[in-house]
DNA sequence: TCTTTATGAATGAAAG
DNA sequence: CTTTCATTCATAAAGA
């Protein structure tokens, strides 16, 4: 694998403009990556199910669970490649805490252009960074506030959760059963602990595929093998 | 694995300034399409056994959502209590992708309806949620063009030209916020040349998958769209 | 190296 | 519909 990664790479720097064959953008990457993932993580369920189903019959559903372990499991959800992230340069995260801080809260389209712009005299950027810069930027200083400033500490629970189902304004014209459980308080840690969750499934199949656990064995990447099988 | 292709990575950016890296053969290419394929097949047939296997069993579905829920959170501990919006099922989400793809743009309340009501075959679901799905969908895919649309007008930086080039090598509409890093995927031929057939399976029962034509039917045909979503 | 943390990005829900 | 918010996911950077 190594020498031949070596040499492909060799032969893409000095090759650059020419015939090997298949360029995929990084969107399709990251596609295939997902679709990928998302068919382990099917497998996976599926296969969950039937051990679930067969654990009381014959062995079928349970080889069939231990084989895809083996061969899939572990594979489900990680990353091909890794995708990359803007990351920005200290020049650039002065200027964005610096326009922060002058207050004025809404960057607006505009704005950002502008920004953009400015910042991009200092780096690689692009509009969508700063958007999220400032989203993030928003929305994490705001939950600092609210981390720091629980002095309203007993009561406060209840009436935040209050407050919150009050706000609930919508009118539920189309509503199923649904988890729509408003439960959100104001997420402060006391809260999110003592609630006496609903445990009930919602999304019986495929729940985990959120999985961000530690699994210690996250170490397999879902990458195509030598004898083209996925490990 | 990973740090070879951080180093890949980083010695193309830095050795030749310049971007989009991912190679692929065309064999390498078809063998992972085969191999999506497989996956794909392998998927269908595991739903339909389930199911075979559900209404054999007599059990139902909100049973089998029980014991799966528990069984997950013994395996994966905390996660379930703490959720509290929608997360669609990969399968659920490609029969979205799917509709939306469609290009009925107008999800009018009467599809809203048929859609949730397939939908919650394969997961917990409100009308709600296909709602908003749709609904967010379109605006970001809108968002999305808009922001690659407008031709280059600042090229006053090497940034920019590189962004520019960057957009030459997509063909395809991409995804607004995927601008900058790219990394490298190389496969080699060795890899390239099995069969996908070997995937996982090796239970007598599941056997007769291997042998089916992975295009069968349309649906396990699962290539990139050119927005790069699935579908 | 491996683990932890900080933070860029994605996305469901809701407000405007 | 468009914009914004809240939460979560993934990863670059920092720590051990």
């Amino acid at each position: 694998w190594q020498k031949q990664l070596q040499n492909n790479e060799k032969a893409d720097r000095t090759n650059n403009n020419m015939m090997f064959v298949k360029v995929m953008t990084d969107e399709q990457l990251e596609t295939l990556r997902k679709q990928i993932a998302v068919y382990a993580t099917l497998c996976d369920q599926l296969v969950e199910m039937h051990r679930t189903l067969s654990t009381h019959h014959d062995l079928t559903g349970v080889r069939v669970g231990n084989i895809y372990c083996d061969s899939l499991m572990t594979s489900a959800g990680q990353k091909i490649t890794s995708r990359q992230r803007w990351t920005p340069t200290p020049l650039q995260l002065q200027i964005l805490e610096r326009i922060f801080d002058q207050g004025n809260g809404t960057p607006s389209k505009e704005k950002i252009k502008e920004i953009t712009a400015e910042l991009s005299h200092h780096g690689q950027i692009s509009e969508t960074n700063v958007y999220n810069w400032f989203q993030n930027r928003r929305a994490r200083s705001k939950r600092k506030l609210q981390n720091n400033v629980p002095p309203t500490t007993i009561e406060s629970e209840v009436d935040a959760e209050v407050d919150s189902k009050d706000k609930k304004t919508r009118p539920e014209e189309l509503i199923g059963s649904q988890q729509q459980q408003h439960s959100t308080i104001i997420m402060t840690n006391a809260s999110a602990t003592n609630r006496p969750e609903k445990l009930c499934f919602q999304n019986p199949e495929l729940q985990y595929l959120n999985n961000q656990h530690p699994n210690k064995n996250n170490k397999s990447d879902p990458i195509f093998t030598s004898d083209g099988t996925l490990r």
